[in-house]
DNA sequence: GTCAAAACGGACCCAGGGTCCGGATTCTAT
DNA sequence: ATAGAATCCGGACCCTGGGTCCGTTTTGAC
């Protein structure tokens, strides 16, 4: 099957939808006053046309989600140290915990739209999977550490769409002391167990 | 202000709507599919009887919320070790921890329906307040853990309603092997910092 | 028993996600 | 270039579910 390429115009309007959304996330108070009417006005567009093109809510924001995310996939499959395959793992989790954090922090609205959007739990978004079996295989590599499942599901919890939110306009902690909170957390988290050997262990 | 208590049928109604939603929220598969309609028809109300003595739909998830736990509210505030005022920082920080752990598993469905339950994050509910003031305030006492607010949020996202349904239904975590790892968890972040002296200090 | 205050309940309203289909656009083949 | 088919467009429309309203009923104080 020669799965033959979208119409021009498709493709345009998709990408308009996109921007639209895009947009219209930053500037709101809350992505729930962010309507699907409103997106397909801003961009110019039928709501059939957006929900032909991403099937529901839930897959337009997906997908925006995937595409703001890809930089960081990148980084961490194939880029270079600390979030490259070819860090030390005590080194790596750290860094990947700080890269999801900066990621919500830097597209706050829309991960609190995904994530809490209501109907499915965000345990069941494969982007979530991804990242927690990552974590779970670099924390396994960790000597000394065990319930790795645990324990990425729990470290990834402290960086919960909501809470950031919170934790940033609430309480208005600063970015860098909340990535300096969350690394001292990691940290310990990490520090426990056998004794993790200074430079030389024989 | 003499306060008149409410009328009999209304109190009546009140339980009357409170035991209904209890009984659909345990039977039904997800939150959102018990609707107010549906919690009013149970009980044999109309719509407006439910509203009026509720508010909203958020309003009577939080009373039957706060209902189920006001029994672990009383054991933390005035009962005996471990989760009373009278245990040792560093043994009633994971007592607390495993009590609301044992909560959620308890009341899933309801814990979901409220903390997920959409419009507003679950970090402006005062139950999640008082939670977490209480931990902040023992985690303070623990010698030599910093950013006890920070770890506070932090520990309680980890027992975070779809979280531990996620673990309990999709990947079939018997309750007490959940308990044992939230417990080491919490241990491995309690242990780090200064040496937690063994028995003598001096 | 009487009467005002309080509560009842279901018809009703409305926003917002999702569907549908007649008409406009784009691609392909000649 | 152009006919014709495949695809897409867009906004009117549907439906569910939270929340409101108000005429009627119940309660309880005197």
């Amino acid at each position: 099957m020669p799965e033959r390429r979208p119409r021009k115009d498709a493709a345009r309007n998709r990408e308009a939808v996109l921007a639209a959304a895009d947009a219209l996330f930053v500037r709101c108070e809350s992505p729930e006053d962010v309507t699907m009417a409103d997106i397909a006005a801003a961009a110019g567009v039928g709501k059939g046309t957006l929900f032909r093109a991403f099937g529901d809510r839930a897959g337009l924001l997906r997908a925006l989600y995937e595409a703001r995310l890809e930089p960081i996939r990148q980084a961490v499959e194939v880029g270079p140290p600390p979030l490259g395959p070819a860090t030390p793992p005590r080194d790596r989790v750290p860094a990947l915990l700080d890269a999801v954090l900066c990621f919500k922090l830097d597209n706050r609205r829309l991960a609190l739209a995904l994530e809490e959007g209501g109907s499915s739990s965000p345990y069941r978004a494969e982007h979530y999977g991804r990242w927690h079996s990552l974590l779970r295989a670099v924390l396994e590599q960790v000597p000394g550490l065990t319930d790795s499942d645990f324990t990425a599901h729990a470290l990834l919890a402290a960086t919960r769409a909501d809470l950031v939110e919170h934790l940033a306009g609430e309480e208005r902690i600063p970015r860098e002391r909340m990535r300096s909170q969350l690394a001292n957390f990691v940290t310990s988290v990490l520090a426990s167990g056998p004794p993790q050997g200074l430079t030389a262990e024989e």
